[in-house]
RNA sequence: GCGUCGGUGGUAGAGUGGUCAAUUACAACAGACUGUAAAUCUGUCGCCUUCGGGCUACGUAGGUUCGAAUCCUACCCGACGCA
């Protein structure tokens, strides 16, 4: 894995930039789409392929589970196993400590809503006796499989393993994503474990073999310092000089927040390096995270946003489920070129009337028109960001977009 | 024509004297979703409302009762059986 960055974006902390793997050349700043179970739900890789997607990203605790990280590497690796000839990531089951864990039978997201005062409650209230399938040991995390029960410990060493496993061309560290509502102490500690766990990754993976590919995580949630502690630490964790070959930035945010929390982090974090913004995605936030020098971002919301009926425009989000667009036999977005949109093979595309009715009918197809035409849409505004700062109009085309997408 | 059973909110279908504006499911309408426990979940779903409540409702019309979707009578409609 080799990163090079080829333009700077003026006083900030923007870039475009190359990175090879063994699968493929991935143009940076990009959108990493998530294919947790080595698929990206709905979709085929001819599909993924067509959306411009460039690299995907697998899931080490959902993978580990089933079919088994055996199964994947005998397949060949994830990527062999998925029939998707392009690069590949995994993550490291780190969120999965969140969302099975403090998160789980929560409505609660890894971004905060600053409007939910209720999580922000300066104390850490105990809710330990809560049910959780993920519960945090002294040097790992045990998970109680949501399929079936079953008891599994996972370490750093035990997710670099998997990983390795899995054979993805960048890999994770195993972290914790810690809750929006944890307090400063809490997040404290849980900082100190990523960064045991961050040394201890890697320490694992240079025994496997450590061809360059491990990402470290920064976390350290809402709190300057902590970001910043977290930033320097992981950047300078290192094994007899080796150090880790890119950077994730995790954890949660409120909204409001995100921006800065990066900044602290990209500030500090070695410049010749790529950085994943994981689990991120909203338009307005890809903008955010590229000015302030993320190349990567993975999330879930293109895929899960389509499948619920949910479809980016850019004038802003519609459901296709109202009633307005039973009879509107334009396409989701006119001009857009996805295979959803716009007419191939003699057809005219999908109308949003025929999209909406495939959604009351809760036909398949509804989520697949609809998760291509949203990852094409995130995965094309990456491209057209880049190339924004590529011709110098980077803040142009920011206030040109956002406009019509926040105010459409 | 006689007999039996049955007619409940957009639909299916509970309820068989008070706690029923009526369980539940579906449909409908609106919303949520940020390293995927998610093709999922939430809310509304008779009319009006100053959100306290008010009004009209369980085929139709009467009746019994303090009180009826629930009991009685007649009628209308449907299914089945016998003619």
């Amino acid at each position: 894995m080799q990163f090079k960055i080829e333009k700077k974006l003026k006083d900030s902390l923007g870039r475009v930039g190359v990175l090879e793997t063994p699968h493929g050349v991935i143009l940076t700043p990009a959108f990493v789409a998530v294919g947790t179970k080595a698929t990206v739900k709905s979709l085929n890789p001819d599909q993924v392929k067509e959306a411009g997607v460039q690299v995907v990203l697998g899931n080490t605790y959902h993978l580990y589970l089933q079919p088994g990280d055996e199964v994947v590497r005998d397949a060949g690796g994830i990527g062999r196993f998925m029939n998707w000839p392009g690069p590949t990531m995994t993550d490291s089951g780190g969120f999965q400590v969140f969302s099975l864990g403090a998160a789980y039978g929560k409505d609660m997201s890894k971004v905060l809503k600053i409007t939910d005062s209720s999580l922000l409650i300066p104390e850490r209230f105990d809710d330990s006796d809560a049910p959780r399938l993920a519960k945090i040991g002294a040097d790992g995390v045990s998970f109680k499989s949501h399929l079936d029960g079953s008891i599994h410990y996972i370490t750093p060493e035990k997710s670099i393993e998997i990983q390795h496993n899995l054979g993805a061309d960048i890999i994770f560290a195993f972290d914790e994503c810690t809750s929006p509502a944890e307090d400063l102490k809490y997040q404290t500690e849980a900082l100190e474990r990523t960064h045991r766990w961050a040394e201890r990754s890697l320490i694992e993976h240079l025994k496997l073999g450590g061809e360059q590919k491990l990402f470290g995580i920064v976390q350290g949630g809402r709190e300057e310092s902590l970001r910043k502690q977290s930033a320097k630490i992981i950047a300078e964790t290192n094994v007899n000089g080796k150090y880790f070959d890119g950077f994730g930035i995790g954890g949660s945010f409120a909204k409001e927040d995100m921006s800065t929390a990066v900044k602290w982090v990209n500030e500090i974090l070695p410049e010749g390096k790529p950085r994943h913004l994981l689990g991120i995605g909203e338009p307005e936030d890809l903008f955010m995270g590229i000015e302030n020098g993320v190349d990567l971002f993975d999330c879930v919301l293109p895929t899960r946003l389509g499948r619920n009926g949910t479809v980016y425009t850019k004038n802003g989000k519609i459901i296709m489920t109202n009633k307005k667009f039973r009879d509107d036999f334009t396409p989701i977005e006119s001009g857009c070129d996805c295979s959803t949109c716009s007419p191939r093979h003699g057809g005219a595309g999908y109308s949003r009337a025929y999209v909406a009715h495939l959604f009351h009918g809760k036909e398949m197809l509804a989520g697949t028109l609809a998760s291509v035409h949203n990852l094409h849409f995130i995965v094309n505004l990456v491209k057209q960001i880049r190339q924004s700062i590529l011709e110098d109009r980077f803040f142009e085309f920011k206030k040109e977009f956002l406009d019509g997408y926040l105010k459409g």
